[in-house]
DNA sequence: CACCAGAGTGCACATATGTGCAAGGCGGTT
DNA sequence: AACCGCCTTGCACATATGTGCACTCTGGTG
């Protein structure tokens, strides 16, 4: 049975592209009317299994968008406690404690991920980081079309070992794919090795292009790095930093990192010595993105967490169930 | 097994409420995590089939949305027709011809109730006509929260035969029950027998605190009463007009309907005699409301559609895709 | 013209989901 | 305490959905 010109094309066909106007179809079909695959099939003139590849498409395309929204009158305890505490839109992970710590991460990914899409606008600007947290979100990102918006990076990722340039570009990559947006590289080391080479590089107009990006940011997207418990994250083991930084950082009472900026538990950052020769944005700078969304999978995350919050940020907060308890509990 | 107070009781229970905490939780699991329902049992410890009905749950009451949207760029060519023909943001229901009346207007009905249902927001005043149509799309309303919204009946509902007031309020009532939002009745007839009456009781305060109200209207959802073709609609059926009334109408050329204001193909309205009698907004006043979403299903309506549209009644309509094709050819 | 790579399809099977039904819990009443 | 109605649950079965695989079609390419 060919599909080609004896059925399909006349009664079926007001619109214009092939498979992207079935996709379209059945998923209306589907979603929108509480069709049966098999009911679509022969609406279609083609089998069931193609109904289901034809929605799997249209989920993935971006045609078909499913939110969760809890009512806001019936907020969980626990996103209200972090709100009110914390001062941030809190988007708690449920997850039960049984589950390890790599599920964790994907859970939170996807879940993140997701709550991000319908954020995202035509025509804005959104600063994303780079580190294991944000790798895995871009990885789970739906598509979904929007006009003149640009992804751009926070920070640089090369280092002694590698330019790093793959890594933090690939993640950026996934993100602009996602959205059909543009998308600028900032291709700096993490960390100079002189401050007086960063002001230099800052004058440079190249540079400067990127970072007048940054100061029209509608939106950034990070997670954060913590010192002290536990596994250390990207930037502490990766090559970016060597034995004596880290122990400067440990004289300053650096508690973690946005993007490659360290603070303090009170969140103080303005005096922290390696700060100086960070390529992250400052953080009074950040600080004036309209929408900061910090995800967090993990509870050796909790004291970097901590600090970010007592610096203000983020405005809206995506993390797992378990490390949000921790978070109230103090 | 009990899942009373063993293990479900702390582990999982960061939340409230106890089935609607379970309920979000098995939402953002399964819609947002992509786990199934057994993982989800599992987390949940509850058994599989009780997670279904938690989902089922989550969807009925609007805890889950889920939305299609046709990329604007990549609009069907139908609806790009008849956004340029008449000027109104069309959005056809895909349905195969062989599908029979009754069922197509299900289809409209529950795709249409899913269409309207994200532009139903706080603070909105809607107002809704009744007919077949607005009774089967009232039937498939999903629920949603929102804050000091309010539904008015745009028409009276009396007639010589019936009070027509639990039909018309069923309606209405529905509506506000799946938005959570006040509702205002229209306690008077479709017709009066006398435009003196008419006049009269507009001048009342009871009346005219429902005529405020849909001054003050933000959107509008009505069908169309059509005739000329096949099956009469509500209005012209259902005892509301007399014999001479229906020879009134077509004498003044009159093709259909809009909340009982009548109109011609050209879709002039103002010198019809039986609009002086009528409780419908004065087609003006209609044509003021930001959003007017016109729902249609059936090829019978095409007629008093194409009046309906000429005379701009509508932003936005909603019809089966037979309609849709014949509504283009002309 | 033969051949090949890639995309798309339907089949058959493996999974995942929906639902009638009987059993059990709970609160109120006799 | 015994009874009753109402609601919720899990089980078992009926349906619905996802997917590896072999096959076909198409449009180059040698």
């Amino acid at each position: 049975m060919a599909p080609t010109s004896d059925a399909e094309a006349m009664p079926g066909a007001p619109f214009s592209g092939g498979r992207s106007r079935d996709a379209l179809r059945a998923a209306q079909m589907y979603y929108l009317q509480d069709l049966t695959m098999n009911a679509i099939a022969r609406e279609l003139n083609t089998s069931r299994s193609t109904v289901s590849r034809l929605l799997s498409m249209a989920r993935e395309t971006g045609l078909v968008q499913i939110q969760v929204n809890n009512p806001t009158d019936r907020t969980p305890a626990l996103e209200q406690q972090i709100s009110r505490r914390f001062g941030v839109q809190a988007h708690v992970v449920p997850i039960a404690d049984s589950v390890n710590d790599s599920e964790v991460l994907n859970r939170v990914a996807l879940q993140a991920a997701r709550t991000i899409g319908p954020l995202v606008d035509s025509n804005a600007i959104i600063g994303v980081a780079w580190g294991s947290t944000l790798s895995a979100v871009s990885h789970r990102l739906t598509r979904k079309q929007t006009h003149d918006s640009t992804f751009v990076q926070l920070n640089g990722a090369g280092n002694t070992q590698t330019t790093g340039i793959s890594y933090a570009s690939e993640i950026l990559r996934r993100f602009g794919q996602a959205y059909g947006s543009r998308v600028e590289q900032f291709p700096v080391p993490a960390f100079f090795d002189h401050a007086e080479t960063k002001k230099a590089m800052w004058r440079e107009r190249s540079v400067r292009r990127i970072l007048d990006l940054q100061e029209r940011m509608t939106m950034a997207i990070f997670g954060v790095g913590s010192i002290g418990a536990g596994i250390p994250s990207h930037v502490y083991s990766g090559g970016y930093l060597d034995h004596e930084d880290l122990e400067t950082l440990e004289a300053d009472e650096v508690v973690g990192d946005v993007a490659t900026m360290f603070f303090r538990s009170d969140g103080s950052h303005r005096d922290i010595l390696l700060n100086q020769r960070s390529t992250g944005p400052d953080l009074d700078e950040l600080r004036r993105v309209g929408r900061r969304i910090c995800v967090v999978s993990g509870e050796s995350k909790i004291h970097g967490l901590r600090g970010a919050l007592a610096a203000n940020l983020a405005t809206d907060l995506i993390l797992d169930e378990g490390s949000a308890r921790r978070l109230v509990q103090a």
